[in-house]
DNA sequence: TGTCCACTGGAAGGGAGGGCTT
DNA sequence: AAGCCCTCCCTTCCAGTGGACA
């Protein structure tokens, strides 16, 4: 008979237990350290099992501070409560970094509440919004009960568009005539209130929490959990659990880098035919996670957005540090001309530079040189051992085409 | 103290591309 | 088919700005 390919990998032994334990997304059945923020979200939802309207919330925290987790956590708890008191309660979570306008959040709440039967989907696009926020109304007042709508990088939505979703959705009930609604927002940044219309700030912050970040001993507890619950029982090495912890600790104790840490320690363990994961694996692991972050994001990145981010990676491999935004427009327009591309405007590339930064590809600090004008000075922020045919690599095309132009062009001088 | 640089970043609006309703 | 609506990408215009320099 002819081998199989994957036949080698099911005598191989393995170091996990159910791997999906240590996936960040995995909902536990403890969250340690977070029972002070679960008592007072969950108390305020405990009106929603009674039929009242809960305080709507604000949830605040870095990124990894279990935000995300607890409010799921609660709201699964919610849900069977819910169920064995005979309320109805439902919770529909949107990911506002995914679903970014208020169109698209509206009609996915709305589709959240498509009964079985019911076959018309809101399109993504075509109507008028109000028209899908009568249909979302008409849809909840139909099934009744309570609803909780959480709202997750709620910053970013605001950010991008402003508050009149936060308004709308935050005025639910006087529109609603059955049911009930409240909105939990979730936010990484403490200030994007700053951006909200004052009704729409102190509608919705009736309730704040604040979640403070991780220490390196409450991830470490937190890993032990879910290396018991993942992982079999032994193949820890010694300080493995510290090191992801300490280092994850010190990217502002975000525990969701902490388990991606340990998962990959463990995966590199394995791979290698280990018994144990060690300390070096964990080092592994640290440098993978930087590029496997990075890649994907830059080769995403539409085709203007690789010329800039190009432009900048030249002006790197130039030597040059802290260039300024007439700097990378010049490169990017000579790297358009070689590669006969119609070059956008300054403006445009400034804001496309904000956009980089954003996505952490670059840093754009904007400073004042004095009578030499105000500018952004510009670095790029991919790390050493990611170096740049990897980056053409994953850029494809136009950012290949431009450094090697770039190369023949140095190469002929 | 005023000037002036090299931009920044907001606002308005155009146009293409997707879709819906009548 | 015509008339809307929404989103995305982009341009144009322009007031505003931090701080070195004369």
């Amino acid at each position: 008979m002819e081998d199989n390919i994957f036949d080698k990998f099911i005598s191989q032994k393995t170091l996990f237990k159910n791997k999906e334990n240590l996936r960040h997304n995995f909902r536990p059945n403890q969250l340690p350290h977070r029972n002070e923020e679960i008592d007072t979200i969950s108390y305020n939802l405990w009106e929603a099992l009674k039929g009242h309207i809960p305080s709507n919330m604000t949830l605040y925290g870095v990124t990894g501070a279990g935000k995300t987790a607890v409010t799921a956590y609660v709201c699964h708890h919610l849900k069977a409560k819910g169920e064995s008191m005979g309320s109805q309660v439902e919770s529909i979570m949107v990911n506002c970094r995914q679903i970014d306008t208020q169109y698209r959040v509206l009609s996915h709440i709305g589709n959240s509440l498509l009964e079985s039967y019911e076959q018309d989907e809101i399109p993504f696009t075509g109507w008028p919004t109000d028209r899908v926020f009568n249909e979302l109304i008409r849809r909840m007042d139909q099934r009744g009960g309570v609803f909780v709508i959480v709202l997750d990088e709620i910053d970013h939505l605001v950010r991008k568009v402003g508050d009149d979703l936060l308004y709308n959705l935050t005025s639910l009930n006087s529109s609603l005539k059955k049911a009930r609604a409240c909105v939990i927002g979730i936010s990484n940044d403490l200030k994007f209130t700053d951006f909200l219309d004052p009704r729409v700030r102190s509608r919705l912050g009736q309730l704040d929490v604040l979640f403070k970040p991780y220490d390196a001993e409450q991830l470490q507890d937190i890993l032990r959990q879910r290396a018991v619950q993942g992982l079999n029982e032994g193949v820890i090495g010694p300080g493995v659990i510290e090191l992801c912890a300490a280092l994850a600790a010190q990217e502002h104790g975000d525990a969701r880098c902490a388990l991606d840490l340990l998962r990959i320690s463990a995966e590199k363990a394995e791979k290698e035919g280990e018994n144990t994961v060690n300390q070096n694996h964990v080092r592994v692991a640290q440098s993978q996670i930087e590029a496997d972050q990075m890649t994907p994001v830059i080769s995403s990145l539409p085709s203007q957005q690789k010329l800039v981010l190009a432009a900048v990676l030249l002006n790197e491999q130039n030597g040059l540090r802290n260039v300024q935004t007439g700097q990378v427009y010049d490169i990017y327009r000579q790297a358009c001309k070689h590669i006969r591309q119609n070059p956008l405007t300054q403006r445009r590339i400034s804001g496309l530079i904000s956009n980089l930064d954003m996505l952490g590809l670059v840093t754009a600090r904007t400073v004042s040189k004095g009578r030499y004008g105000r500018s952004k000075e510009i670095n790029s922020c991919i790390p050493a051992n990611i170096n740049a045919p990897e980056i053409m690599k994953a850029a494809e095309e136009e950012m290949a085409l431009v450094f090697k132009a770039a190369y023949h062009h140095q190469t002929s001088l």
